[in-house]
DNA sequence: CATTATTATCTT
DNA sequence: TAAGATAAT
């Protein structure tokens, strides 16, 4: 679970975009007849005309629904423009909405750090744009404020009668008397409008937005104006926004987890989480998702925005519903020939235009099995390293499943004839390529060198005489040629791990007598009604987009510390997630250590206590006055009351501990300090996840399928 | 066994 | 690390 770091010193300006029924737009693109008509995106439609995966907000008024079928949409409208998804290979093809998709985020990088959350969202962090606007040409110094802007919806702000909304919104965002923290949101929407309208006028999509400290908030808010609207929320309407939202409606509470807190806590709005101390959270839900639920319920959320354009993995995959189901092996190897294609293709795509490999081929399928009772076993999964090219994917993706066929029938298969089609059916397929590593930039002369050489140790196959790369396998693999050091079929051993069969499916579950201690304890009896939520649109894919060479390498082998053997000058580079790891990791950040060693007056901030919620005690300390430092961790304070301590709960580090209330820390005395140390800060400001401690068999957390009984 | 097809993250 | 579970769109 995300961490979140102190609301008070969180000033940064997130925003969330999420586009308007995108797949929809992007086939009005294609076809402007259908633009203002009611019409829907549906794939396939043979079996009830379909189902439907994006439906227009014309469609919307007369009812229709995302994933209802084709022939129900028909009958609520009867005017509906159904499109279809492409078809490639047998499956539906989403190409076409991956590289829109991209086309959108390429824009909405511009003013900041981005990060592709699905194939129609993005998250940016604007908040140095937001700071060097403020700084420069504040929003009280523009003759004009951007039409788009003024039409956003600033949740909480007082109505003036005898103004009209527009002037109201103009107003908040031009405030001079304003606090910094509106101020920066004001320039945050004013950056997003802009944005918007770029989008819009690039690529003639229409997306709306949402504005505020924290991804959960811009997120939540991003879909209360749809379609073509932007959302704010000022930090002093945090609390009542969330008093009486639905739990079920926060991201990552929409399942299970959101399910226990209401069954078994009784909680049904974000405020009624309010009355559960942290520890108590931690208890039930162990140390990292109480912590999070406990400064979610406080607008709290301190989620990094990953600077990150590209999908971690690719994945292609087909379902076999009902009697379509495959019963046969070579069925299963048809259908895998026809995604291992769709998926190498992908990944010849993503090589050539992003100079990416993946390193994991990871098959998933889903079975049932003929009269057979016990018969709802998962189907395991299972992965190998993965070798570019397609029919080296085909071939391997045919061991993955036979190796998962043979551990999903176990002995069942023993019984009668060996002919094939026999007791089970296959329901779904899918392959995924994952671990993907950009080749970094100095390896490619390098790359360039092998390139150029005729191939070391290619076969010929499918490379349609187009080019073979080794280089970039051979780099990640340390610098051996990969002729044969390590094999390069997937190792399926057969151990039948017989019995663990059944992990009884998981979800929050509590004692009873516990759980109504507990609702007693701490849930109040009345709420009242709330908002009215627009739906979200869309699906969520990834991106990239599309061509191909010829790449056919040998074996790529896991092997991520043969870089560091390399590192040499070029070869530093490694991927930034790996670089915030392993410095998160295992640094003391003894540069922050040294730079508030030598700060001679170190001076204490005390806090007013009492405020247990969002109301934010400003303090306004000065450069000199800000820090303090103790010597020894005096007793970790908790948030429970309120004082956010750092501490640091890794042994290593206890010594020289020193812990500092970051609440007090204002925010601008952070931009006095030396770049590399402000960011050495924020990451102390994003704590990292603990070990959870929590012991498996605890009566508190036990996992079961919660809507099993009844 | 008819919400499909993907993606991401976290736990074990 | 691999495999599973959960969640989202």
């Amino acid at each position: 679970m995300p961490v979140a770091r102190p609301e008070s010193s969180d000033s940064r300006v997130i925003a969330h975009v999420d586009m308007d029924c995108f797949y929809v737009q992007v086939e009005q693109r294609k076809q402007p007849s259908l633009r203002g008509q009611p019409t829907a995106v549906v794939q396939y439609n043979s079996w009830k005309g379909g189902g439907l995966i994006a439906v227009s907000y014309e469609a919307r008024k007369y009812g229709v629904k995302r994933s209802m079928r084709g022939d129900e949409a028909k009958q609520v409208c009867p005017e509906i423009q159904l499109v279809q998804v492409p078809v490639n290979r047998g499956k539906a093809d989403l190409t076409v909405y991956r590289n829109a998709g991209s086309e959108v985020v390429s824009i909405l990088a511009r003013k900041g750090r981005c990060e592709r959350a699905s194939i129609d969202e993005v998250y940016l962090d604007l908040t140095e744009a937001a700071e060097k606007m403020l700084a420069e040409t504040p929003p009280e110094s523009l003759e004009a404020i951007n039409e788009e802007a003024v039409k956003s919806h600033v949740l909480g702000l007082e109505v003036v009668d005898g103004v009209d909304t527009r002037e109201n919104v103009k107003r908040w965002l031009v405030r001079p008397d304003a606090d910094r923290r509106d101020k920066l949101l004001a320039c945050g929407s004013l950056l997003v409008a802009d944005l918007r309208l770029q989008v819009l006028q690039e690529t003639q999509f229409t997306c709306s937005a949402g504005v505020a400290h924290n991804k959960m908030l811009a997120k939540l808010v991003s879909g209360m104006n749809k379609p073509a609207q932007q959302t704010v929320v000022p930090f002093s309407s945090v609390k009542k926004l969330l008093e009486t939202l639905p739990i079920k409606k926060m991201k990552q509470l929409g399942g299970k987890l959101g399910t226990s807190l209401q069954t078994n806590l009784g909680v049904e709005t974000v405020g009624d989480l309010l009355q559960f101390p942290e520890e108590k959270l931690q208890e039930l839900f162990g140390i990292n998702t109480g912590t999070w639920l406990w400064n979610i319920a406080r607008g709290i959320n301190g989620e990094d925005v990953e600077g990150r354009l590209l999908p971690k993995s690719h994945g292609a995959g087909k379902t076999f519903p009902g009697p379509r189901a495959l019963k046969t092996i070579s069925a299963v190897e048809q259908w895998l020939n026809e995604l291992c294609e769709e998926l190498s293709e992908r990944l010849q795509s993503d090589l050539e235009k992003n100079k990416r490999i993946a390193h994991t081929l990871t098959l998933h399928s889903s079975a049932y099995k003929l009269n057979d009772t016990d018969s709802h076993k998962k189907f395991p999964s299972k992965s190998c390293s993965l070798r570019y090219g397609t029919s080296k994917l085909q071939e391997d993706a045919l061991i993955l499943f036979q190796a998962g066929l043979r551990e999903y029938l176990g002995s069942y298969k023993l019984k009668t004839s060996g002919s094939q089609h026999d007791g089970w059916r296959i329901t779904g397929l899918s392959v995924s390529a994952s671990k993907i590593v950009a080749i970094p930039s100095g390896t490619r002369s390098i790359f360039n060198y092998f390139h150029s050489q005729n191939q070391t140790c290619s076969s010929v196959e499918e490379s349609n005489g187009r080019d073979v790369q080794n280089a970039a396998p051979l780099f990640l693999s340390g610098i051996e040629t990969n002729s044969g050091v390590h094999s390069t079929r997937p190792e399926v051993e057969s151990s039948d791990k017989e019995d663990k069969s059944v992990h009884a499916l998981k979800s929050y579950d509590l004692e009873e007598n516990e759980t109504q201690v507990l609702r007693d304890k701490y849930t109040s009896v009345t709420r009242s009604p709330v908002h009215k939520w627009s739906e979200q649109d869309g699906f969520a894919q990834e991106t990239v987009t599309s061509s191909s060479i010829g790449t056919h390498s040998c074996s790529i082998v896991n092997r991520p510390e043969s870089r560091k053997e390399l590192s040499g000058e070029h070869l530093v580079h490694v991927t930034s997630k790996e670089q915030k790891i392993s410095s998160s990791k295992e640094k003391v950040t003894p540069s922050i250590l040294k730079f508030f060693q030598s700060r001679t007056s170190c001076t204490a901030l005390k806090r007013e206590e009492g405020n247990p919620d969002l109301e934010a005690n400003a303090s306004s300390a000065s450069v000199n006055t800000c820090f303090e430092a103790l010597k020894q961790n005096e007793s970790p304070v908790k948030n429970g009351s309120q004082t956010d301590t750092l501490r640091f709960d890794q042994d290593g580090l206890r010594r020289n501990c020193w812990s500092y209330k970051i609440d007090e820390i204002e925010h601008s005395i952070l931009n006095e300090l030396p770049l590399e140390i402000q960011e050495e800060f924020n990451a102390w400001l994003r704590p990292q996840k603990r070990p959870n401690t929590m012991k498996k068999g605890s009566s508190i957390v036990h996992y079961f399928s919660p809507l099993k009984e009844k």
